[in-house]
DNA sequence: GTTAGGG
DNA sequence: CCCTAAC
């Protein structure tokens, strides 16, 4: 085999290599298990070994494609149990464990079925499992700190048993040596970029040597329960009847279990359904728990939105304002126009024009505040609202001149001017050139509504609609009454490219990372559009498959193609996101400075600072055990694991 | 101040 | 691209 990932399966050479005492003979098994409500560990359930199972499947046949043919090595410090060899073996099982295989280190090699088996993990896991208080499972230092688990397995003894001794678990992703110890920083960089698919520009071999194995390792996403692995090798754990066994020793090189909270398991319940597809079902689930709350189903919900104030106000009050003028405005019904001008005298109200600064009363706090307009804008802009129901001015008038003079005379004069064209050829096209440097500050000129470039759109639009013929917010009306604006800057390819470069490097969500790292030159540019063109370069994306969806041709096209490739990036960078935490929001992974804050963030919709804290926690306890990083990706998504990993780095190199 | 989502 | 609730 070859292949980063397909790492030497070399029994022999594996077994011999490793401390254990396991015959050569000896079948590694992987014990499959998870921490109970009480912090205990308990046998997965046959579905759950399943679909690790499954999922190891999978994930191997991913690495599969990897393209290097080297061996690697890593030192100890990577091993997820004391090495002589100072390497860190992968041994492929063949086939079921081997009833005789020996024991390894004092402890008993039987997992105690049953209440039995509860008490025992009792005894055995404490140390291994972390709990919130100490913070701590096992001395990261010390391998031989972390407890081992004697799971016994006895596949063979279980008829019910999904794998069966013929059957050979195929976790290749596991199976063989590892070597880095030998390879050059260069090579190890090189590793890397195979393994993450990104360069790196660390020098510092050990740091590249743990990241490559956290890679590898940390390809298996299955979400289930806290695997303990025994050896090399998740083997089919079955409930009672197969820990019974006795003669299934096997040495559990680490458990792996970061918390035992309710909550936690209760996420990694959720996680397992999203990831699988398939939920547990949540009565053995809960038993296995102990936990009673069977609506923990909090799973990251998107955001819930209460209407929004527009809304409400249109439900609210029988006349239509804003919204419904528009409307009207776009259907160009001349017995509307009416109800059109008293939107536009109503919103004059609302609106005024101070000095410098646009200022209107605050409906939401009925206060008649004047606020100024700036104050809730980022652009050059004013809002829609205003801009849509100002009525133009004299055609000859500037924009900002007019709305300064005749705030109030303009609304009424609209019916005059509805039916006229109003070209905004005086408009500068500002945004062409480079954005408004100033346009954030204080108050915002008015003039900005000038910055309406498009000339012919505006004049098509006014001619429609009287109403969106106000200066530079060219709205056009769309032909189901919706309005769309011209304020337009198409994305040029290279934005796109940056874009998605900006994704990939800092995930899609780190908007404002973005913005300021690859869209430092384009002020023009929030965070905002940024995470809209990325949404729309991903329905283009999806779009662009050959789904055979009418949706494809449907779509508009992006004004400046997508090369294909870019797309098929988008995508692989969104799956990528999918499977990373959705609540990575730290924006310390950009490695500025503030390395000394708290690195993790966790963002909305996840159960505070948890999963943060959670990660941290492994990493104390098992930075140096790559079977850590394996269950970190069990628990947060590889591609979290790896931000961690790389914050770390940031932060070591910052520090 | 940012981000997510709806428009 | 805008707007704004939710964070």
């Amino acid at each position: 085999m070859e292949a980063v990932v397909d790492i030497v399966v070399n029994e022999e050479a594996a077994l011999e290599n490793c401390s254990t005492s396991q015959k050569t003979s000896d079948p590694v098994v992987y014990q499959l298990v998870r921490v109970d409500g009480n912090g205990r560990l308990v046998p997965a359930t046959d579905d759950e070994v399943k679909e690790v199972e499954n999922l190891l499947e999978d994930d191997k046949n991913k690495v599969k494609t990897a393209e290097t043919r080297q061996t690697l090595e890593c030192s100890t410090d990577y091993g997820c149990r004391p090495s002589e060899s100072n390497k860190v073996l992968f041994k492929g099982s063949e086939g079921q464990p081997q009833p005789e295989v020996p024991e390894v280190g004092a402890e008993k090699s039987n997992v105690a079925p049953d209440p039995a088996m509860d008490s025992e993990h009792e005894e055995r896991t404490p140390s291994m499992v972390s709990n919130a208080s100490d913070g701590r499972a096992c001395q990261s230092g010390s391998p031989e700190g972390c407890p081992k688990l004697l799971g016994g397995l006895d596949e063979s003894k279980t008829s019910s048993s999904p794998i069966d001794t013929s059957s050979k678990p195929d976790f290749s992703l596991l199976n063989g040596e590892i070597r880095l110890d030998n390879l050059s920083v260069k090579d190890l960089q090189e590793t890397f970029r195979a393994t993450f698919g990104r360069e790196t520009s660390v020098k510092d071999k050990q740091w590249l040597k743990r990241r490559i194995i956290m890679g590898l390792t940390n390809s298996c996403d299955f979400s289930t329960t806290t695997f303990v692995i025994i050896d090399n090798k998740v083997v089919k754990q079955g409930k009672e009847e197969t820990c019974k066994s006795e003669d299934c020793s096997v040495l559990v090189d680490c458990v792996v279990t970061s918390a035992m909270e309710n909550n936690w398991l209760d996420k990694q319940n959720e996680i397992h359904s999203i990831a699988t597809g398939t939920k547990i079902e949540s009565s053995t689930f809960q038993d296995n728990c102990g936990s009673n709350d069977a609506d923990t189903e909090e799973r990251p919900a998107k955001r819930v939105r209460k209407p929004t104030k527009r809304y409400i106000e249109e439900i609210s009050e029988g006349e239509p304002r804003d919204f419904g003028a528009k409307i009207i405005s776009s259907v160009n019904h001349p017995a509307q126009n009416q109800s059109s001008s008293k939107v536009s005298a109503r919103a004059i109200q609302n609106f005024g024009v101070d000095r410098r600064c646009l200022t209107r009363k605050d409906s939401l706090g009925g206060s008649g505040i004047q606020v100024p307009y700036v104050s809730r804008i980022r652009r050059s802009r004013p809002r829609e609202n205003y801009m849509t129901l100002m009525k133009f001015q004299p055609s000859g008038m500037g924009t900002s001149t007019r709305l300064e003079e005749n705030d109030v005379e303009s609304s009424k004069q609209h019916d005059n001017e509805g039916g006229n064209e109003v070209i905004r050829n005086s408009l500068s096209p500002r945004w062409i050139q480079e954005p408004p440097v100033a346009s954030s500050e204080s108050c915002e000129p008015y003039t900005e509504k000038n910055t309406t470039q498009l000339e012919k759109e505006v004049k098509v639009k006014s001619m429609e609609s009287y109403e969106t013929s106000s200066d530079d917010v060219v709205t056009v009306p769309t032909a189901n009454g919706g309005m769309r604006r011209k304020h337009h800057r198409p994305w040029t390819l290279n934005e796109v490219v940056k874009l998605v470069e900006g994704v990939a490097k800092y995930g899609a969500g780190r908007w404002s990372e973005i913005k300021r790292v690859a869209f430092a030159s384009y002020s023009y540019r929030t965070s905002v559009d940024l995470k809209d063109k990325w949404r729309n370069l991903l329905r283009a994306s999806l779009a662009e498959l050959p789904t055979g969806n009418g949706i494809n041709s449907s779509r508009k096209q992006a004004s400046v193609p997508i090369p294909a490739s870019i797309l098929s990036r988008v995508r692989e960078l969104a799956d990528l996101n999918a499977q990373a935490s959705p609540s990575l929001t730290s924006s310390k992974l950009a490695g500025h400075n503030d390395s000394n804050k708290t690195v993790h963030e966790t963002g909305p919709g996840h159960t505070g600072h948890m999963w943060g804290q959670k990660l941290h926690l492994l990493c104390d306890c098992y930075t140096r055990q790559f079977i850590s990083f394996l269950a970190m990706g069990v628990e947060f998504g590889i591609e979290y694991v790896m931000r961690f990993c790389f914050e770390l780095q940031l932060g070591s190199l910052l520090g």
